[in-house]
RNA sequence: CGACCGGGACGGACAGCCGCGUGGCUGCGCCGAAAGGCGCUUUCAUGAGGAAAGUCCGGGCUCCACAGGGCAAGAAUAACGGGUAACGCCCGCCGAAGGCGACUUCAGGAAAAGUGCAACAGAGAUAUACCGCCGCCGAUUUUCGGCGGCAAGGGUGGAAAGGCGAGGUAAGAGCUCACCCGCCGCAUGGGAACAUCGCGGCGCUGUAAACUCUAUUCGGAGCAACACCGUGGAGGAGAAUAAGGUCUGCCCGACCUCUCCGGGGAGGUGGCUGGAACGCAUCGGCAACGGUGCGUCUAGAUAGAUGGCUGUCGAUUACAGAACCCGGCUUACAGUCCCGAUCGUGAA
RNA sequence: CGGGGUGUGGCGAAGUUUGGUAUCGCGCUUGGUUCGGGACCAAGAGGCCUCGGGUUCAAAUCCCGACACUCCGA
């Protein structure tokens, strides 16, 4: 179950305390939130581009994390934030990106 | 065939699997006395643009202000006629400029109501006389000086007092005349701007995207508007002076717990999409546009719905994402198709 | 959604109101001074004034459109 983050308090908890893991194409914090289920959260600034792709990389972004909801633990706020090069990238080198990083953040199943 | 001009349409298509927003239907669960509401689910329908963009104009809608009229201030617009709910938009037409042409572009009112500005150059910039031309006088007579007349020629400048020819003169000059140009008045044509090898008068620098004048228009703010619901906490009134809790072990005191009023922050619901709508036919009009008939319903999100994979065609895919709704303008744009017109070349 | 500001040599600014000559400081180059460097003195280079149009004889300046950066209010 995934439900999406909104408040900007929590966003910037996120950004304060939170487990952080990036590389090139983007970057992931997470915190455990005591809930039970996962709460998402992504970040498309303005400079990645005009409104066109901002909302491809974010419907990119959702539906890496839905095809792989099933590999992650529950309970975790999690926040993406795409860096400038995620623009140009493929779909396949963004979900390694993704899988990397969440593994280093420790949010995979084992 | 080539070049160019004007107008219009499209701007990836089809199929399969998984996923998302909205609406309907089926079933299940929960709450409720009921009406009904909420959540999940099956299946069906539907789901971004020609500019959705910039936010440059005009309106609808909502609230606030004034509720009659005028003036001033400020802002916007500017030939003329029409279209429109309205516009700074569109159509037609006039004038000017550009193009061989189809056609394109123009903030295109008033400088004779007034004020300002026009650097440098140039003798002189709204007025003049440096060189020059001519006459008279004088002298040391191929020349120079003085007095007077002139504004044709030279030079400067963006601009030098209408242009050109003839007459005229000492030399000249609209001084006079013919033709042309411009302005004003009348006449004729046109619905009007305006036009005219018609008549008469006049000859005036440019700049109003300098101030200004004239004419017309304009109350302000915006869907985060606005309306409704509104946990807790704070405020006022009441009930009770009983019981309980906290400060504090006890007394006093204060606060809370009960009921009503109340403005309303967080949050929620409405506003939210059927409209000056779109398509086709027909009638009126040069056209913009308008009338009539028939048909269609076509996003409504709220951290904000269109993505991923595969196949075929086509190609390497432009500019680009609704956020209250319409009418325009401006800006960005790979490429494709259609219609009409012009110029050039060749053939029949 | 509504409103404002800025853009000028490599850097930071003035000049825009009232149109004609683009100026100042730091930096740069050359020369002098010093045994050498700094400081100082003298000379010099470097600008289509963000971009595209228009008005005007003439535009950094006035008008229109675009771009970039930035600030404020709901």
């Amino acid at each position: 179950m995934v439900v999406s983050l909104k408040e900007n308090n929590v966003f910037r908890r996120l950004y304060y305390k939170g487990a952080s893991a990036g590389n090139r194409l983007l970057v992931i914090y997470c915190r455990r939130n005591g809930l039970g289920y996962n709460r998402l959260g992504l970040t498309v600034s303005t400079k990645l581009g005009h409104a066109v792709v901002r909302n491809r990389m974010r419907r990119r972004l959702r539906e890496i994390v839905r095809l792989h909801e099933g590999r992650l633990q529950n309970g975790y706020d999690v926040v993406i934030v795409a860096r400038t090069a995620a623009v140009e990238a493929q779909f396949g080198a963004l979900t390694r990106a993704f899988l990397t990083a969440a593994d280093r953040v420790g949010i995979l199943k084992p």
